[in-house]
RNA sequence: CGAGGUGUAGCGCAGUUUGGUAGCGCGCUUGCUUCGGGAGCAAGAAGUCGCAGGUUCAAAUCCUGUCACCUCGACCA
């Protein structure tokens, strides 16, 4: 393919080596996952936005199911007076929760909030639905949407109304809360890494990141193109604060009254903005063939010729039967070369190109979009290809986002080095545990802590911002 | 919430300095020819110039106010 045609992909995208964030708005809008919407700071999911939403819906649910949690629906609005139980959550929370304080014509008594997350509500409800150590665990879980009132906004990113799914559960001992805060987090990270193809980071939140009430928080990070890291999925242990708070109690095996321990996990629609931010190219996105509402998709090339369309319905059908999920493009009125770039942009893993030559030799064109590279490939036996082949871009998408970030942590020593890694990437430090330091480095690099991973494997003795005896290894990193 | 920027056809923009018939590209409609990497020709449809005041014979253009959005900072899944 010569200069000029290479420019004609890129001339409605513009680069990412440009202006990233300008690449990131431009891809989202031409690929028609989202739009903006006539709210402040809200946006509209779009069919094939929604499509990859239900898709890690489903993969995410299917785990819940199997560790054993049932899903809820729980009221949107919220009584101020619920929202204030709990002082160190209140606090976190307060500055952008949205009230609703009008009822019709009538000013309401109290005000409601528009959920910005629904411990609260939950913690209410298990205040009255337990009694006995017998009624533990119970392990619910809602998708739904929540509002929180950000001042700066960025679709699937930080919008001011989001989808996620958020997953409360109490337990009858400490143990069996820390238990599953880590088997959510692992979920997760099966999800992040085996269905969308990212590579995460997992590891504890230091007491300045953690979760607003909660005992101890955990996250999964991500590594964006830019080097920024993104929060991909939280779980807290909340202990017995919120029970304590809503006097969650229950009559333990011998007779006493004790506070249940709780958890709550929750992963959101940002999940595709890392999709976008981790895969995308300068054709626009590449989607993970386990995600992508359509795997495969069939081009016609001179669809007004004898046979070409028989031919593309008769492989789609074959696919479909197969269990790929296919679409034939038979719009007749874009030529084939728009349709190409059109279901580049969109990251459809694999399409298959058919026409006339092709239907002479039984074989179709395919194109891979992980690689853009173009082969023949028999039309015999095409459920094996395809299934090798969508295995194939499965994983060599995630190989290359995890070379591309283990690439770019640089384990520190020094502020000064600290402050380097920062610029392109994650830093891997050793840290003394107190928080003036977190302050002075966000304050020097604009970086934050991510998290204190699982390994703990020192990697020098000495805090890398002041200097004292170091108690922990982290990362620090430019957030989303 | 601070600093900057932008609002003109569905989308992207020109026109504003120097007031004087509302423009361009893409898209859209109809027809014909095309179809292996963003097709061509022809004929069409479509805009209270963000909103509200003011100045003027005359305002997209000048003045005042206001709203929305975007970018960058401060705060956050």
């Amino acid at each position: 393919m010569g200069k000029q045609d290479e420019k004609k992909f890129v001339e409605h995208i513009t680069p990412r080596s440009e202006d990233f964030s300008q690449w990131y708005t431009d891809v989202i809008l031409q690929s028609e996952l989202v739009d903006y919407a006539p709210v402040r700071g809200c946006m509209v999911v779009r069919p094939y936005g929604y499509a990859i939403w239900e898709r890690i819906q489903q993969e995410a649910d299917r785990r819940f199911k199997a560790t054993g949690h049932q899903n809820v629906y729980m009221p949107m609005l919220i009584p101020e007076s619920l929202l204030l139980k709990e002082a160190e959550h209140v606090e976190g929370f307060a500055p952008e929760v949205a009230w609703v304080t009008q009822g019709g014509n009538e000013k309401l008594q109290e005000r409601l909030a528009i959920r910005p997350t629904s411990e609260t509500m939950f913690c209410a409800m298990y205040s009255k639905w337990v009694g006995s150590w017998r009624d533990l665990p119970m392990k619910y879980n809602q998708w739904c949407s929540v509002m929180r009132w950000e001042k700066s906004t960025r679709p699937f990113l930080r919008t001011a109304e989001f989808l996620w799914q958020e997953g409360h559960t109490i337990h009858e001992t400490p143990e069996e809360a820390q238990e599953e805060t880590l088997q959510m987090l692992d979920v997760y990270q099966d999800v992040a890494e085996n269905e969308l193809a990212i590579p995460v980071l997992c590891g504890r939140k230091s007491e300045k990141e953690k979760f607003a009430g909660a005992v101890a928080t955990y996250s999964m990070e991500a590594m964006m193109q830019d080097g920024k890291a993104l929060q991909a999925g939280t779980t807290h242990n909340f202990g017995t604060n919120f029970a304590e708070a809503f006097n969650i109690q229950f009559l333990s095996r011998d007779g006493k009254l004790e506070y249940v321990h709780e958890t709550s996990w929750g992963v959101s629609t940002r999940l595709i903005g890392a999709i976008i931010m981790t895969h995308g190219d300068e054709r626009g996105l590449r989607l993970p063939p386990r995600i992508a509402p359509i795997q495969i998709v069939i081009v016609p090339v001179a669809a007004h010729k004898g046979g070409v369309i028989e031919k593309c319905d008769e492989v789609f059908k074959t696919l479909t039967d197969a269990g790929f999920r296919v679409k034939v493009d038979d719009r007749d009125t874009v030529s084939p070369g728009f349709k190409f770039n059109d279901w580049e942009l969109k990251g459809v893993p694999v399409r298959l190109e058919i026409g006339p030559r092709d239907i002479a030799n039984n074989q179709a064109m395919a194109f891979r979009r992980d690689t853009c590279e173009k082969e023949p490939v028999s039309l015999e036996s095409l459920d094996k290809t395809m299934t090798a082949l969508l295995d194939d871009i499965q994983q060599g998408l995630f190989d290359q986002a995890a070379a591309f970030r283990d690439e770019r942590i640089q384990t520190v020593s020094t502020m000064e080095e600290l402050t380097q890694a920062v610029q392109t990437g994650f830093a891997k430090a050793m840290w003394c545990g107190d928080v003036a330091c977190e302050d002075k480095i966000k304050q020097e690099t604009n970086a934050t802590s991510r998290n204190m991973p699982f390994d703990q494997t020192a990697v020098g003795d000495t805090c890398v911002c002041c200097g004292k005896k170091a108690e922990k290894l982290i990362y620090f990193a430019k957030a989303y």
